[in-house]
RNA sequence: GGAGAGGUGUCUGAGCGGUUGAAAGAGCCCGCCUCGAAAGCGGGUAACCUGCCAAAAGCGGGUUCGUGGGUUCGAAUCCCACCCUCUCCGCCA
């Protein structure tokens, strides 16, 4: 959410804006009710001010044993007109309050104008494309034959765009989550928590994700729960309405969690495999910053993602997401993408935003700064490090074996106890 | 699910119809003291909306004591509903 004045001030800023993400706005409609809004706060503010004069002054007179009847009467009437002021008010505060939860957040002026992702632009480059003196498959092969993945029985189990991890393709799943989770802990500095997968309407909002997306989540029939769709929703809803001293700052925190998404509109995309699923694990990295430390939280952000990804030797690429493929809160991303030689080409892995004051101004999470100022809102970072089942599918894709078998990268093999899948005999 | 207790500022915690935005502590900031620090002393320290202002600063007005309604000239204080926390009982991985 952006601030009220800012919007009202700049509103040549935010039409701009809006068309360089590729969304309409109403901002003559916003103007109307805004300027009714003030209009309406301006007079009843005056009688409230006539009205607080004059109860003070019965409390003198009513003491002294005055006859205070005339003037309580007057203010009986001043009340009731101050009440169908205030009704007035607050129908137009909610309509302020939903419009400016559709206003996306201002991209960083360093951000490229751009319609979609062709628009993106590639920062970096780390290594290269394994190579093959075969013809490498799609994961879904590998793992069917290597007998890790069934999607079949999870069809029978829940239905499409479900998984179903076997043996030591659920081992290399869970030995995924805890690599990302005991790197991040003990190498980058991240504090874990493991939080609840519902959430409620309250922290959706909070995060931006409702009112706008309720149609791409799982929303528990008759309650106020949703399955949560990623642990940003969590994290950033760790220190909501809070006020954090400066010195805390920055906080970084993560988070494995299942998320759950009914991918509604995204018929016929990836319908192969299991690169786009209704639940899948990941594990969120979150940063709660100052200000003038975002920026640079946010490339630290990157390298500790990529840092995993070098580590499993995976060739990888950093993007720069332009104004129309970035998120609704997000001011910057970027995403990190793999390599899949099925496919000759790179898939997004992680996407790492900078949301600068937007999502603490919805959720009011405030710092305290350091010389005793007024309080303001801080700066929050999120990133993936990593989406675990892309993580598995990029594994098994890039460390295929002419048999079939999939070789487990060095630094997986403790969690692993074994250096290789091998194709069970017979297949 | 049943019974009780409670939700107040950055925190602890008073107030229980009328100069209470809110006592008192703590924390934090500034100053004095000190070679320096601690202690001590003095001062300061909420958010939001709105008006004036190009803007900032500032000043004026308004709102906010879990949330939403009600009573009243006037509500943190009284009434109702809901939410949450804690204790006890029941149930349960």
């Amino acid at each position: 959410m952006l601030d009220l004045s800012f919007v009202r001030d700049h509103v040549d800023v935010i039409r701009k804006m809006t068309e360089d993400r590729g969304v309409s706005i109403d901002l003559d409609a916003f103007q109307s009710f805004d300027g009714e809004r003030r209009r309406l706060i301006t007079e009843a503010d005056e009688l409230k001010a006539r009205r607080n004069r004059a109860s003070e002054d019965i409390g003198r007179r009513k003491k002294a044993g005055e006859d205070i009847s005339g003037l309580a009467a007057e203010m009986k009437q001043t009340s009731q007109r101050i009440k169908q002021l205030d009704e007035r008010i607050a129908e137009l505060d909610e309509r302020l309050r939903q419009f400016l939860l559709t206003v996306p957040n201002l991209p960083h002026t360093s951000v490229p104008v751009g319609h979609d992702a062709r628009d993106n632009i590639e920062i970096r480059r780390w290594g290269n494309p394994p190579t093959f003196d075969f013809t490498p498959r799609p994961h879904w092969e590998v793992a069917e034959k290597a007998g890790i993945l069934d999607l079949a029985r999870a069809t029978r189990i829940a239905g499409s765009r479900f998984a179903l991890y076997c043996g030591l393709g659920a081992r290399l799943e869970r030995a995924l989550a805890n690599f990302f989770l005991d790197v991040h802990t003990r190498e980058h500095g991240y504090t874990e928590f493991l939080p609840p997968f519902i959430v409620s309407t309250d922290s959706l909002t909070a995060v931006g994700q409702l009112p706008k997306f309720a149609e791409d989540m799982f929303h528990l029939e008759g309650t106020d729960w949703w399955m949560t769709p990623t642990a940003e929703v969590e994290l950033t809803n760790l220190h909501r309405d809070e006020t954090l001293d400066a010195d805390q700052l920055p906080l970084r925190v993560c988070a494995w969690t299942s998320c759950f998404r009914s991918e509604a509109g995204a018929a016929g995309k990836d319908t192969r495999g299991i690169v786009r699923q209704h639940q899948f694990q990941k594990v969120e990295m979150y940063k709660f910053t100052l200000p003038d430390q975002s920026y640079a939280e946010l490339e630290s952000l990157v390298r500790d993602a990529e840092d995993l990804l070098q580590r499993l030797g995976l060739h990888h690429r950093v993007v720069e997401l332009c104004t129309g493929d970035m998120g609704f809160a997000s001011a910057k991303t970027y995403d990190i993408e793999v390599w899949l030689p099925s496919t000759g080409g790179f898939m997004e892995i992680s996407s790492c935003s900078n949301c600068e004051s937007f999502q603490a101004r919805r959720a009011g999470i405030r710092y305290r700064p350091k010389s005793g100022g007024r309080s303001d809102y801080l700066h929050t970072l999120n990133g993936s490090g990593l989406a675990v089942g892309r993580t598995w599918v990029a594994i098994v894709e890039n460390y295929q074996q002419a048999d079939g078998s999939i070789v487990i990268p060095e630094v997986l093999r403790p969690y692993m106890g074994v250096a290789r899948i091998p194709v069970p005999v017979g297949k």
